[in-house]
DNA sequence: CTAATTCAGGAACGATTGTTCCGTATTTTT
DNA sequence: AAAAATACGGAACAATCGTTCCTGAATTAG
């Protein structure tokens, strides 16, 4: 039989969602990732594929994370507004913090991508409807247990969230630092409810 | 003397908007452009210099006209709030008429760009601050008419406003054809007001 | 007409793109 | 120890990238 693989492929793709992440798809060349990856241009290939191929299995992981980690958060909390605020505070944080402001990989591959690839097209949709549905069990929680008015429909929402959501991400991919600014859209959403 | 030129300026620019908002910097070859504002590579390097230049002289042009058209807008509106409506559903249409969705040139460059490119980040953050202003000027103007609640400040309602937008526009570039979708969050946007 | 200038078309540039392939080293199982 | 299988580094691939340059035709002003 053959010698085993000296790398760990999750590893691997940990770090190919960093590089997407950073320099987009088309920003990204085989040197980058090559160079990223710490792999060999064939081992890349042998086990990637090719570049679509590893770029939209970086970006399923990413998206499983991101969705485990929002999940678990509203899951296991007994304050929903308080964890969707800490939810949204996490974002900002990010933005302000990382040196190099990166926004959200899936946001950014959306607006890249999904036009001109059936396949990313369905990754972004497929992470639109799950995170709006974990949004709307968490909201509808928050309903049943009075934290949260009843006087706007669940889904409504969910989605309401969602987009605001999307927007903070790409206020962070432009480069906003200003704290001030994202306190005021947080002071607006939560308004609501 | 020289001969004239014989294709007009703007128009080169319209058609660079177009096929740069359809395909982004990086998706967009120089063939692309030859091909598309009908130009020949010689006349189109020697009126916009290079790639860099013509994209951001597009870019910049686009935000003019957007500037301009929401700000004639809300300028000669008698009801804020119907116009602010107005402006979202145009949004919306866009995303849900186009047979190929292109999203906000803005929105699509900033995601893109904003973080690689200096000048391209001026563009999107100066486009930022201006419709900001133009929406706290209008909401202003709607809170003393007494059309919009006074309760929230004005800033607060602007910046929130344009956030939503920014979202509603990555969501059609995602594709997003779900006509309750949008209604959704206009709904929830409404409501604050 | 002449001179000046800009047009369009296409050839050509070196650099980089994504991808393939080969030779060798290494590790595993029989 | 032998055989099988795979990782690896690096050379090499054709294609495309953005850009430059050259050509001759077209149009203008003097």
């Amino acid at each position: 039989m053959a010698r085993t693989k000296e790398f760990n492929e999750d590893q691997a793709l940990d770090k190919a969602i960093e590089i997407f992440w950073h320099k987009g798809y088309n920003g990204t060349s085989a040197q980058d990732l090559v160079t990223h990856l710490e792999l060999s241009r064939s081992s890349l290939y042998d086990t990637f594929g090719d570049k679509q191929k590893l770029f939209s299995k970086a970006l399923r992981r990413y998206q499983k994370q991101g969705e485990d980690n929002i999940e678990k958060l509203l899951d296991e909390s007994t304050d929903i507004k308080a964890t969707l605020t800490i939810i949204f505070k996490q974002a900002v944080l990010e933005s302000l913090e990382d040196r190099i402001t990166k926004g959200c990989f899936m946001v950014n591959s959306a607006v890249e991508l999904a036009m001109h690839d059936e396949e990313i097209a369905k990754i972004v949709s497929d992470n639109r409807k799950t995170i709006e549905q974990i949004f709307f069990k968490a909201i509808k929680k928050g309903q049943n247990s009075g934290q949260i008015s009843a006087q706007q429909d669940a889904r409504i929402l969910a989605r309401f969230i969602f987009n605001n959501y999307s927007g903070i991400r790409v206020l962070a991919r432009a480069g906003e630092k200003d704290k001030q600014f994202y306190g005021d859209i947080l002071k607006a959403i939560f308004f609501i409810f």
